[in-house]
DNA sequence: TTGACCATGTAAGTTGTTACATGATTGG
DNA sequence: CCAATCATGTAACAACTTACATGGTCAA
C-alpha cells in the first residue's frame, strides 16, 4: 500500500499533521506499517493538489509552524477505491529474520544484540498495543487488526525467549572451523 | 537485505541456478523474504562479475540452459560482512494489516475474500514448513528461524480463525451510513 | 550541553517491481 | 487444450530511503 494511501486512510480518523501521521502508525502498528517522513511530505501536497485533503496552516509562536490536514469527500471515494483494488498481499522483506537463518555466520556477540534489539522493539510495541484502550470506537477494524498484531508479536516475542539459548549456544561449538 | 546478499546466502548451502534460488526463498521463508526474479538474475550477474560466485553453464536439451552458481571463497566473506553490517531491522509493509486496520471501509465479501486468501498462503507456508525434516543440518540458524516464522505464522492463522467473525458481521450493522 | 521532541521540506540515489521476450514439456 | 513448470534476461518505471537543511524548547 503507498504512502499515499495510508495517509487518506489515517484522515480518516481525524485531522492530523504529516508529522502526526507518521507518529500513529508508528506506535500503532510500526511494525507492519513503515513510513518515513521523507515520503509523507511529499504525499500530502500532492493529495492536496488533487483535492482529496484540505489543509489548514497553524502558527506556532515557540514550535515550528504546522500544517493540519483533513480528507476531503472526495478523498474518502478515493481512499475507499484504492483500498478496494489493493490486493492485500503480505509482502515483506525482513532483515531479522534473515540473520536468523544465517546466525551461524553471525558472531555470537552480534546475534546477542539482535535478538535483545529485537525484542526490545517487540516488548514496546505489544507494551503500546496493550495500553491503547481501543475507546469507544464505532470501528471494528483497528481493534481487530490490534488483536492481530498482537497475537503475531506475542508470538514472536515469546518464541525468542524460549528459545535464543538453543541457537546462541549451538553456535559457538565450532562444528567445522571454517 | 538487499537481493545480492539474500543471494549468496543461499548459496552457502549449495549450488543452485537463479531459479532454484528463487523457489528455496519462496518456499521455505515466503513469508518474510520475498525476491522476484527481476532482481535476482542482474543480482547473480554482478555478484559473478566480482567474483564473489562462480557459475557453470548447463546445457539442456529439452529445458532451457541453466546457470548453475557456486559462491567463492570471496563470496563468502563478502557475505560474512554484509551479514555483521546488516542492522537485522525488521522492516515491513504489510497491505494486508493495512486493510485489517481500515476494513470497516471494505466490502463485506471483499474482506472475507482478503481473509480467505491470506489463511490459504498461511496455510500452505505452515504445511510447508512443518514438512521440511530439517535434517541432520550442521547448522542451528535455519531450524530456529523456522520455528520463529511457525510461531508467527500459526500465531496469525489462529487469531484470523478466532475472530474473523467479529470483524466480518460487525462491520455490516451500519453505524454511520455514511 | 547534549540529546530528544516538535515540524516541514527537497533531492539524489538506490532498489526493486512489472512487463516484455522466448519457448519446450508435462499433467490434468 | 490449457495451465504450470522450468529457465533466463532486459528495460522502463515507480517507489521509497537517506541525507541535507533549519531551528527553537525542554529535560537530564
Amino acid at each position: 500500500m503507498d504512502t499515499r494511501t495510508l495517509c487518506l486512510g489515517v484522515l480518516t480518523a481525524g485531522e492530523a499533521t504529516g508529522y502526526d501521521i507518521k507518529k500513529c502508525l508508528e506506535e500503532g502498528f510500526g511494525a507492519f506499517l513503515e513510513v518515513s517522513h521523507g515520503s509523507i511530505y511529499p504525499a500530502l501536497a500532492a493529495l492536496l493538489e488533487e483535492g482529496l485533503v484540505s489543509c489548514t496552516e497553524v502558527r506556532q509562536p515557540t514550535r515550528p509552524d504546522k500544517k493540519v490536514y483533513r480528507i476531503t469527500e472526495a478523498g474518502r471515494q478515493a481512499f475507499v477505491e484504492a483500498l478496494v483494488r489493493s490486493p492485500g498481499r503480505h509482502k515483506v522483506r525482513s532483515e531479522f529474520i534473515a540473520l536468523l537463518v544465517f546466525a551461524d555466520f553471525l558472531p555470537r556477540e552480534r546475534l546477542t544484540q539482535v535478538l535483545d534489539r529485537r525484542l526490545a522493539e517487540l516488548d514496546a510495541q505489544i507494551a503500546y498495543l496493550e495500553r491503547v484502550p481501543r475507546q469507544g470506537d464505532t470501528r471494528v477494524g483497528p481493534g481487530f487488526a490490534a488483536g492481530f498484531a498482537l497475537a503475531v508479536l506475542t508470538g514472536a516475542r515469546d518464541y525468542i525467549r524460549a528459545n535464543r539459548a538453543r541457537v546462541e549456544a549451538g553456535r559457538d561449538s565450532d562444528r567445522e572451523t571454517s
